[in-house]
DNA sequence: TACAACTTGTACCGATAGGTACACAACGAG
DNA sequence: CTCGTTGTGTACCTATCGGTACAAGTTGTA
């Protein structure tokens, strides 16, 4: 009876049930479904219930962008590729847009007041660091971070509009532009 | 005792509820309140129910983008000034990204698939319109179509973007991007 | 082997979900 | 003044919601 999960196993599993069916849309009944796990050991390991489960979930996202997203652009040797690895890395996760965004997601809903400060600060953290990237590829202050803005964007557009058109290559032609703008001259 | 509520009256109120809790957070209590109809009333208009009623603000919603939007952007005499006024009817329309794309919420959302057809519409036929317009400013059959998949995923990807950072001058910001990359040579 | 700590399934809770049934009130047409 | 049509409020239905309680099973440690 005992348990094999472990919180690491669960977190991607929850996510998932997250980004198909939105905040509200993820029922406790869906998520048991998803983790094979009963209410019993979903709220021993969870106590404080769905919000927690989310909270945890962004957590988990935020530091999986820190570790192979921000944390590269900052510290790469060559910003230019860094750059361009980024939009790959990008482009994997979402699986050309197969995937959703959950803090996009959640920023589009209503539970947005409640994660707030987790959606502001995933969204802020990268923009910084894609535009201390650009700065070192010789754009002005303002220049890059205007620029940086626009990238996120542009991830965020894509994902949205890939997934209205049902079309996989809408994705993958805006990151492959995407990756062209931001190493512009 | 009598009706005052026209089918008209009610749309808008309806779409605004969809838009601040998605289509699954949207409880009738909700609708209920925000209409101040009855579940009588409610289920008099629209038998179908919860699903009747988004289809029904959808397809609302696409009459008043043709109407507003994709016929100007075809029949204007000046192809310039159309796009300009497009971007600028937009800004208006989602009120600075204060304002939710209902169809793009949908789109993320799990409801996608009930909605497919009247999603994808949407965005082609919006696409469509202006691309007929880029054309006449002297613009390539492709060029024209890539320019305005880019123009779509802007105002997508700043609505997610607007309301994650809490922040209206995000929005006017790629607004008025949108505009000068729409106009350029 | 005994005991505490950790997991788990099951039964249960009140509240609310979307939806139906229906009686009644207001109206326009004759 | 009828009478059918059109709205409307209310009561009610079953299913499910998120969450709690708890007993029983499993484990590591000694």
């Amino acid at each position: 009876m005992k348990a094999i999960a472990e919180r690491s196993d669960i977190l991607p599993q929850l996510a998932e049930v997250f980004r198909a069916h939105g905040y509200e849309g993820a029922t406790l009944a869906l998520i048991g479904e998803a983790t094979s796990l009963g209410k019993g050991s979903l709220y021993h390991f969870f106590p404080g219930g769905k919000s927690q489960m989310a909270a945890e979930v962004l957590a988990e996202i935020d530091r999986w962008f820190e570790d192979n997203i921000f944390t590269p652009l900052q510290a790469a040797d060559d910003p230019a590729r860094a750059v361009a690895e980024m939009v790959e890395a990008v482009d994997r996760y979402f699986r050309s847009g197969q995937r959703v965004c959950l803090v996009g997601v959640i920023a589009l809903g209503a539970a947005r007041d409640s994660f707030a400060t987790q959606v502001r600060d995933y969204f802020s953290r990268w923009q910084t660091a894609l535009t201390a990237a650009l700065k070192r590829l010789g754009l002005g202050a303002a220049a890059a971070r205007r620029r940086a803005e626009a990238a996120l964007l542009s991830i965020q557009g894509a994902l949205v509009l890939a997934r209205a058109m049902d079309d996989p290559k809408v994705f993958s032609r805006a990151m492959a532009d995407l990756k062209k703008q931001l190493l512009a001259a």
